[in-house]
DNA sequence: TATGAATGAGCATTCATTCAT
DNA sequence: AATGAATGAATGCTCATTCAT
């Protein structure tokens, strides 16, 4: 009987260590070598667990958008709290979000020659659309997108001009532009 | 100064031919010996103009920042448009404004590891809320330029979503508000 | 001994996998990892039935000539016919002695920096020799043994131009002129 | 202006000592490291001077032909002599003859798989035959080298029973049974 | 000034092998 | 007996960089 492994559990640890190196040095700084070693494992391992390099880098930003997907609240407070949470978590307001945009950031570049990870990001942001336009119409929630997502680059490459009570009141004022007719 | 001419030319001619690269092919596609091909010049050619890869890289992002700011027009027309003009080069309406954005989301990621990268990003962000802030006050600035950042960050995810034409309404959008409350 | 006959067999399903390997791909196809697969077994088991791919090797050498002796037909019919089919199983008349002929090139070269398999390919030889020289004398065998390699081999290279009726014809020369002078 | 370098020089010392290693190990001795570091060179160097090793191995193949070819007597001697020195440089006479059939060997497993290294022996085959039947009828220029070939196979096997005079006893007893209908 | 030969570290990947289960 | 997880050395190859010409 062979020793029983969680295949699951370590190819979550393989790409958790390969966003954190993305997170920390970008694109290049994720070598098949470093991963594994910021793993714990050696280089056979992760290909033991993945096809190639590309599955490595597939699963980790899906990874990444699975778990920015896992810290929606649940369906608590009124429905204005949970819009405001919903997309308060697009927001680099801890390292936990910043790691995530810095991940996301990572693969905006490689989306261009890499068909398959182009549309995994195009379907995340989609799917993020339409969980936004559950609580407002289409329009607006790409709009209330389109600001947070720009707050979240300008604070992305300027942190200190951006803490996360800065990125919460222009939230916050955002929401209040949309409730104002709504009273 | 003739030679010095010449010099700078044949840097420019080099950073040109890695932005194209660098908007084709992202980050990875931008190798030396490509940079220099596609430039038309041997490798030895690349090393004698620049000290290493980095100070190519660097004078690339910091040269397609220049070439954005170039395109802003001249002071002509009312304030308002002056001030849509400014705001509508940050938009990927044509191929040129695409590139700018493949080459600035490409150097993101790069600018976690890369201070010297990192600070030419985030002066170009500031010359620009600089510039914008001399039409609206600082908060309305930053607030022009989130959305007009988040709005292209969305059409460079899902450009058939986001024609010119939609991009401009948005902004146009924007300038109402704005200008409402003057009127 | 119930168990023995057992590794045997396992033994020789392995082998056969690895031959197969080798005659369709040549040396580099047979990866501990393909035989395995190709028995229908993991990796460990070829590793607890065998030291090493060495021994795997040695023994789909072997066992590739054992299986080309045992096609020599029993001692039935003319001496003349019998050192017919003799030689006959030495030329590449069909998918099988096709196989044959492509595993012992695939270890013609390995048996220099390997004296064990040249040792397995010499003795294979002088047995056969041995073999025909009970039908003629060693000198008379060692020219039919080189005549029918020598067809084997352009057979085996150009297969188009050598069909088995033609590889017989030249065989049946051979024993002609071998029998004009007995007769 | 660069330092000058004869490219097909450089080229002809890397296959040399690709077949070098080849002659004295098999196929699989014929690292791109170790070919690399028998000719002298960094692995950078075969890079530069191939696109890849299939690029090396098909050039070794060929100039192990071409060598062979060269050593062909100019046209000298009676036509027998003539024909038996053409036929000589088949049979591993000498340390040369020897490296030119290990090369050979190593290169017919590998056929299986690479079509591109398929033709290239059979084309060289071809060439041989066509060279041998400017003397002889193209069924006779078959039988010889077939004989040729068979010899060929059994002192490269057994080298010891088949000392370069053995060799060529049995390549002119060839030419005697040809020439004598002749007379 | 410009070339491209040469270097050698680093890359992703494959592989035989070991071993706990 | 059989599994397959894990190892780490080795492979082909790419690359930034140096440097003699």
């Amino acid at each position: 009987m062979p020793k029983s492994v969680d295949i699951d559990v370590r190819r979550r640890e393989i790409v958790d260590a390969a966003a954190r190196l993305i997170a920390r040095g970008g694109m290049e700084a994720a070598t098949m070598r470093d991963i594994a070693s910021e793993a714990g494992w050696t280089t056979g391992v992760v290909n033991h667990y993945f096809a190639d390099k590309r599955e490595v880098l597939r699963e980790t930003l899906e990874h990444s958008i699975r778990q920015r997907r896992a810290r929606r609240p649940s369906d608590e407070g009124t429905p204005l709290d949970q819009l405001r949470a919903e997309l308060a978590v697009a927001l680099p307001l801890d390292d936990e979000g910043r790691k995530h945009w810095l991940v996301t950031l990572a693969f905006c570049s490689q989306a261009a020659g890499h068909p398959e990870l182009a549309l995994v990001q195009r379907d995340a942001y989609r799917a993020f659309r339409a969980r936004i336009a559950r609580h407002v119409d289409l329009e607006q929630a790409e709009h209330l997108i389109a600001n947070v997502d720009g707050v979240a680059l300008q604070a992305m490459f300027d942190p200190e001009s951006w803490p996360a009570s800065r990125q919460l009141a222009v939230l916050d004022g955002l929401l209040a532009e949309l409730t104002v007719p709504a009273g």
